[in-house]
DNA sequence: GCGTCTCCGGTCTTACGTCC
DNA sequence: GGACGTAAGACCGGAGACGC
């Protein structure tokens, strides 16, 4: 009977503790979407500000000149007559939506996309609706990715950074080329998102013991 | 040359249905 | 209820392209 009751009083616990973590879960997941919406709306801003700049820029420099200035898009860069020519289409292809390459911009959206869903992919059933409906959610911020694109970036992403962390490195390190590292690092922390071994990686932060039947740290769930 | 990335194909795991 | 087959998803490795 005692040990019954041991037993009736550890699933409580064990029950509250999983509310527990729920709910901190739910709320961090949300004020990680309101951060990244108004990062995203800010980065909009900037962007529209620049291009707003650079049409003034270009209609000072035709006012001073006194006639139409050629401004040359990527799109009407012939095939190539030398390096330089060459540099600059394979520069104006990697911000072409319709690339094989993902810019940092779109693997973010993805990220943020992929993470809102997450409770989603917790649930027993088919995941194909779901990339479905991030492959949606790319269309309307402006990229054109097919659900399985998006599943085989997802999985890439995971597969490169735990790649990286096995090498010793972290997160902030890559910063120059892989800058979706800091966002996946922060989410496996926060554990946001959860791709089997790769939780590996917060070993150095959440320690979980479990010792004569008894959680020690309430992380480990 | 090296790091990063995409793409492809393979294996392993898990959930589910069917049969005996 | 257990054995077996199957489909879907997760995970992995490698080839080759790309960019610095």
């Amino acid at each position: 009977m005692r040990v019954m009751e041991k037993q009736e009083q550890m699933h409580k616990q064990l029950i509250e503790m999983i509310e527990k973590n729920e709910k901190e879960r739910i709320g961090k997941e949300e004020a990680w979407k309101r951060q990244e919406m108004e990062r995203w709306k800010r980065d909009e801003e900037l962007r529209a500000q620049e291009a707003a700049r650079s049409m003034d820029l270009i209609s000072l420099i035709q006012k001073v000149l006194g006639n139409e200035i050629e401004v040359t898009k990527p799109s009407m860069i012939s095939s190539g007559e030398g390096d330089g020519r060459k540099a600059l289409i394979r520069k104006a292809s990697t911000c072409n939506h319709n690339n094989r390459r993902w810019p940092d911009a779109e693997a973010q959206a993805l990220i943020m996309l992929r993470t809102s869903l997450e409770h989603k992919f917790r649930e027993v059933g088919s995941k194909c609706s779901i990339w479905d409906e991030i492959s949606v959610g790319m269309h309307n911020l402006g990229y054109n990715r097919t659900a399985r694109k998006c599943k085989e970036k997802w999985e890439n992403m995971n597969k490169y950074f735990k790649r990286a962390m096995e090498k010793g490195k972290k997160p902030h390190d890559n910063g120059k080329t892989c800058s979706y590292f800091n966002e996946l690092g922060s989410l496996y922390r926060n554990g946001l998102v959860n791709s089997g071994n790769i939780l590996n990686y917060t070993n150095n932060e959440i320690v979980a013991t479990i010792s004569g039947g008894e959680i020690l740290d309430n992380n480990y769930l």
